[in-house]
Order: structure tokens, then C-alpha cells, then sequence
RNA sequence: GGGUCCGUGGGGUAGCGGAUUAUCCUUUCGGCCUUCGGAGCCGAAUACCCGGGUUCGAAUCCCGGCGGACCCGCCA
């Protein structure tokens, strides 16, 4: 069991039995961490109940508490009862289970639930830009923070291969010559097909006769014409391929991909319309178009109809989105959905139609808002974009210049792989970093920041801490606390034992900014515990800091496992 | 017009009822290389959008402004 838990739980008995002294049995009470303790029973909350100072509550009850298991003492102070802990206890305790469970520390025993995340499912229209790049992160980074805290996770990317934006970009494919796509673009499938894109909406534009030929494929695919289809589909399969290799490229692996077509082929969208047209909420437009009035569901607006036929009967986005949450929730125990904020609403109604079509699941939403540029919001069909392979590109180089100028002695390749996990890590951190939905201005300096809250900041000081390591050599663990008993040895290894909550936080509480915080936490900590005392060179206790130097690696290469960021040996 | 989210030092950001010092980064200024990697360490400067209210106590909750983002399609 995890120390700090044990902890709590002895605050908790050592309270409740303290209360019940008093005669306040089952009074409610909190905890919270602080500077002051390290962990604190605030007494105003009690202060009503009791029609007593707080300073009085918490000086009562530390009168009827006598330290006993993990609690040294417990003193009132301004209203609060303060509790700490056996330094002693936690310092070997904490060292010891990192030794012991090496990677696995910080997780929790799997527990069989099964959650599917569904994160980035970007338009198969054109490359992953900057915008939408905090989808596959958030996305990617809570599903490493869910597995540790042992859920059984798959990750989903579904497909939009429906609508206009895709035919016109498979008519752009089929239609336009080669040589007619003059812009310059890297040599990779998602680039090249974007230029078609652009130019197709460029000509449907201009010409009513490319208007009328696109509008033709999007009536003959509506009608569930399969060339068309497969067509549409096949373009989309070699977007797609592009992007896979844009987000492998950050760390991204995702487990599968659903297709909304497949929700139009086997009917299902079709069985979600039957279903919902007997609700008692539907109703039905003078042209024909079904709808549900969700004015009862909390939604608000001049219109609360939500539509899911087209007067022809057709379905629409939202219908296929229903069919396809319907089919997640055959796969999985709980759904989460990695949404823009442009969501916010549709992703409500989804919730009530699931309600009155009787699932008893709904999809559990993390929103972000879009990283915009200084000059505005980016948008791919005018090509006001930075795309996030840029970004990698841009970052790669940086970190390759700045590991140029320090390390000459390493040779070529070792260098550019560096460079990539050091670029990479810039990326991956200075997005989490921020809370999902705050708004983000994207600047390069500021997106590429290697110094003080980065990724790189973590990475060099395992980079460091191996270094000590390898010139150590051979050594004993030792994990007595009188061997560590310095200020700066104690703060580390306090900061290390709460790598445990921290991933239930980020995970349990989708809050997953929480990470980087705590691994930025760890790492000053190291660096003050490194400037300040010597570890190869000190007497009496080399191998007990070697053992808090070793742990304090593992901890921080779980921290940069959670968070989808690479540790190189050196840099 | 209505709804949702956001507003914290010069820039960015954490905290989102609690302890007479509001976090961290950047920036600016001043220190630290005869010690294990200076992408570092130590110190200083500068902030809760405005106005009301609730509370023993408000950056945090409520109401009203102001500013920004997003949404209110028989688009996806």
C-alpha cells in the first residue's frame, strides 16, 4: 500500500476517534496538503456544527490525539490541525518501493475496467496543424495516465469519411492534373493531397460546373453508391496514413479506427432514426425532416431542435455519431471523447439523445479551445495554417543546434536522435503543461522552449542524475533515513513519494496538467539536492544518496512515460 | 439576441472558499564554475479585469458590467 495513503488513513482514524472524544461522532471533516503540514485538518468547516472557534475545535481534538502509527504529531495552529508524518518511515518506505516496483511505481493493479478513449479524429482532409495538435496529446497523455492507474484503455480515432469536405477533396484527387498543383509541399501523402483539397474548393468555387459534378458525387454517395464510397474511402485511407505518421512521429499510437461510412453500410445510423422517430420528443418539420425538441434536456438557445433526418429521410453527422457511440459502449465500459470546444453543444445533445434512446452510458467529454496564431484562428482550406509537422520539424532542428553547440564530442546520429526526443518533449510538455481549456496563442518561442518549465529541463536532469550513476560505478543500496537526512534529501524524497496521487489526478480527475507540474516539481528539487550536496564525493553516505539519485530517475522516467516524452541517456 | 468557457506580475501559467510570504516559468537586475554535466543553482523586482453581494474568511462562490474564444445548420 502506498505510504501517503496509510498516512491519510491514520489522520482520518486519529480524527474521527478524536471527534468522537468530544463527543461530535461523524462530524465531516477535510484534509488538505500545505507547506505548513503535511497534511492539515482545517477546523472551520466544523466551527458552525459545533458553535465553537475553530481555534478552540482544533486545539480540543489535538489535546485527544497521541501520535501513533505514521502521525509524529499533531498540533493546533490558527484553526487548523496540523499532522506530520514519520520523516523516518517515509524516506524508507518511499525509496524502497520505487526500488522494488522500478517502472511499475506510481501505478495502480489493474482493475479490470475497460475505457476507450477517442482523441484527435481530425477531418481526413489535410495535414494535423497546430490548431487541433493539443487533441492527440491531451488524448495520448490521459490514456498513459489511465492505464497506470490500471484501467484497461484502448484508443479510437474515428474517421469522418462523410460529407462534402471529403468528396471534394476525392474529386479534387480524381479530377485535377498533377502539374496543376503548383504549391511546394513535402513529400508526404497527407501534404501532397491537401494541395488537391485546396485547389478543388478553389475551383468549386469559381466554377459552377465543378459545383454541379461535386454535388452529383455527394447525392450518388448519399444514395449509398459504392464507387463512390469506396473511392472517398480510399483517398481518405492515404490522408490517413499521413497523419498516423505525423502522430507516431510525437508518440501517438492509436489502437483503432472506426469509419462513419460503416455506420451508413450496416444500417445502424438507419436503426438509431427508427428508434428515435417513436420517442415522445420527436416531431417532424412541413418538409419532412425529423427531429427531437430537447427544451426539456437543459438545452438552451432559440433552437433546441435537434435534427437527425434530412426532409429526404438521409441521416446526418450527429445520427452517425449516435450509431457509432451506441457501438462503443457494446466495446467498452466508459467512453471518453477528446473534443474542440466547438463541441460543447453537440456533444450535449449526443447526451440527451443516448438518454432517450436508452443507453445507460454517456460519453464522458474533455474539451480543449484551439490554439490560434497571433493574426487568428488557422484554417487548412485557406492555408492559414502552421502544421504540426512543421512544428516537429522546427523543433528538431532547435534541438539539434542547441545539442551541436554543446556536445561536438557525440557523433552524427546519436545527436539527431537526441535532437528528436529533446524536440519532442518541448512539444508534448509545453502542451500539457497549460489547462485543456485555456485558450492558447501559438509562438514559436514559447511552443519551443527548452529552459526552466520544459520538457527538456526534465529530461536533462535524468540525463544528469544517469551521468552521477555511471561514474559511480558499482554500489549497495541503502535506503536508512539517518543516512538521508539533509534538507535538501528530504524535500526530494517527499516530492518523490507523491508521485502516486499525482497520476490518480491526472487520471481519475482527467486533470493531466497536473504531470508536468509534478515532474517540473521533481526535477528543481533534484537540481537544489544537487548543487547543494555531493554524491560521489561525500563519506558515510554515497551509496544512500547513489540509491536517492537511482530513485529519483525512476520516478522521473515514469513521469516522462506518462507524459509520452522520451529520456535520453545523455544530451 | 441566447448559451458555454476563459480573464492572475511586462509575457505565459498554477491555485478555484481558508493559515499576515498567491505557485512556477520567462523577462530585467545582482550573485555562483579548484565539486558529480551551467539546458543549472541562489537572491531581488513586478500580478488576482471592474462594480456590487454572500461569508468568521473571496483570486476562488453569486449577481451585474467589460474584454477574448467557441457554439446556437435539413454542415461535418
Amino acid at each position: 500500500m502506498d505510504i501517503r495513503q496509510k498516512f491519510e488513513d491514520d489522520v482520518d482514524a486519529a480524527v474521527s476517534g478524536a471527534l468522537n472524544k468530544i463527543g461530535a461522532p461523524c462530524l465531516k471533516f477535510i484534509k488538505e496538503v500545505s507547506d505548513m503540514a503535511d497534511l492539515a485538518v482545517p477546523c472551520f468547516t466544523m466551527s458552525k456544527e459545533l458553535k465553537a472557534d475553530p481555534k478552540d475545535i482544533a486545539e480540543k481534538l489535538a489535546a485527544h490525539i497521541e501520535p501513533s502509527g505514521l502521525i509524529t504529531s499533531a498540533i493546533a495552529l490558527n484553526g487548523y490541525l496540523n499532522f506530520t508524518m514519520d520523516e523516518a518511515v517515509l524516506t524508507e518506505e518511499t525509496l524502497k518501493k520505487i526500488l522494488t516496483e522500478g517502472s511499475g511505481y506510481g501505478s495502480m493493479p489493474r482493475n479490470g475496467i475497460k475505457i476507450n478513449i477517442e482523441h484527435t479524429s481530425t477531418n481526413p482532409t489535410g495535414p494535423i496543424h497546430v490548431g487541433r495538435a493539443r487533441n492527440p496529446i491531451i488524448g495520448d497523455t490521459l490514456a498513459r495516465s489511465l492505464i497506470k492507474c490500471g484501467y484497461d484503455v484502448q484508443t479510437e480515432y474515428y474517421v469522418n469519411d462523410v460529407g462534402k469536405q471529403v468528396v471534394i477533396l476525392a474529386w479534387g484527387v480524381k479530377n485535377i492534373r498533377k502539374d496543376s498543383v503548383t504549391e511546394e509541399e513535402r513529400n508526404k501523402a497527407d501534404h501532397k493531397l491537401v494541395a488537391y483539397y485546396r485547389e478543388a474548393n478553389r475551383r468549386m468555387e469559381e466554377d459552377d460546373n465543378v459545383k454541379e459534378q461535386i454535388s452529383e458525387m455527394l447525392r450518388k454517395f448519399e444514395d449509398g453508391d459504392r464507387n463512390i464510397i469506396n473511392d472517398i474511402r480510399q483517398t481518405a485511407e492515404v490522408m490517413l496514413d499521413g497523419l498516423k505518421e505525423t502522430l507516431s512521429d510525437i508518440n501517438v499510437e492509436i489502437d483503432r479506427y472506426t469509419w462513419e461510412s460503416d455506420f451508413v453500410i450496416d444500417g445502424s445510423a438507419k436503426d438509431v432514426v427508427r428508434r428515435l422517430k417513436e420517442s415522445k420528443y420527436t416531431g417532424r418539420t412541413e418538409d419532412g425532416a425529423w427531429y427531437i425538441d430537447l427544451k426539456d434536456f437543459g438545452i438552451q438557445g432559440k433552437n433546441t431542435k435537434f435534427t437527425f433526418t434530412r426532409s429526404d429521410g438521409t441521416t446526418l453527422y450527429t445520427t452517425r455519431d449516435l450509431a457509432y457511440h451506441l457501438d462503443k459502449f457494446k466495446r467498452t465500459d466508459r467512453a471518453i471523447d477528446v473534443l474542440g470546444e466547438d463541441q460543447k453543444l453537440g456533444s450535449k445533445h449526443l447526451c440527451s439523445a443516448l438518454g432517450i434512446l436508452g443507453s445507460k452510458n454517456i460519453p464522458e467529454a474533455m474539451f480543449y479551445s484551439f490554439v490560434s496564431l497571433p493574426e487568428g484562428k488557422m484554417s487548412t482550406r485557406k492555408g492559414v495554417v502552421v502544421y504540426l509537422d512543421d512544428l516537429i520539424d522546427e523543433a528538431v532542428s532547435r534541438a539539434l543546434e542547441e545539442i551541436r553547440s554543446r556536445r561536438s564530442d557525440l557523433p552524427e546520429d546519436e545527436m539527431h536522435s537526441i535532437a528528436r526526443k529533446v524536440g519532442i518533449g518541448a512539444i508534448r510538455y509545453n502542451i500539457v503543461r497549460v489547462h485543456p481549456e485555456k485558450q492558447l496563442v501559438f509562438k514559436w518561442d514559447e511552443a519551443l522552449n527548452f529552459d526552466g518549465n520544459s520538457g527538456p529541463y526534465i529530461q536533462y536532469v535524468y540525463a544528469r542524475a544517469g551521468s552521477i550513476l555511471r561514474k559511480a560505478g558499482k554500489y549497495e543500496f541503502d535506503t536508512d533515513p539517518n543516512m538521508l537526512a539533509d534538507e535538501y534529501e528530504r524535500a526530494l524524497i517527499r516530492i518523490l513519494s507523491r508521485f502516486g496521487g499525482t497520476v490518480r489526478e491526472a487520471g481519475e480527475e482527467k486533470r493531466i496538467h497536473v504531470l508536468p507540474a509534478y515532474g517540473h516539481k521533481v526535477a528543481v528539487a533534484f537540481n537544489q539536492f544537487y548543487s547543494a550536496v555531493p554524491v560521489l564525493a561525500s563519506d558515510g553516505n554515497r551509496n544512500a544518496r547513489l540509491t536517492l539519485v537511482e530513485c529519483t530517475r525512476t520516478v522521473l522516467r515514469n513521469v516522462l512515460d506518462c507524459l509520452g516524452i522520451e529520456y535520453p541517456e545523455e544530451m
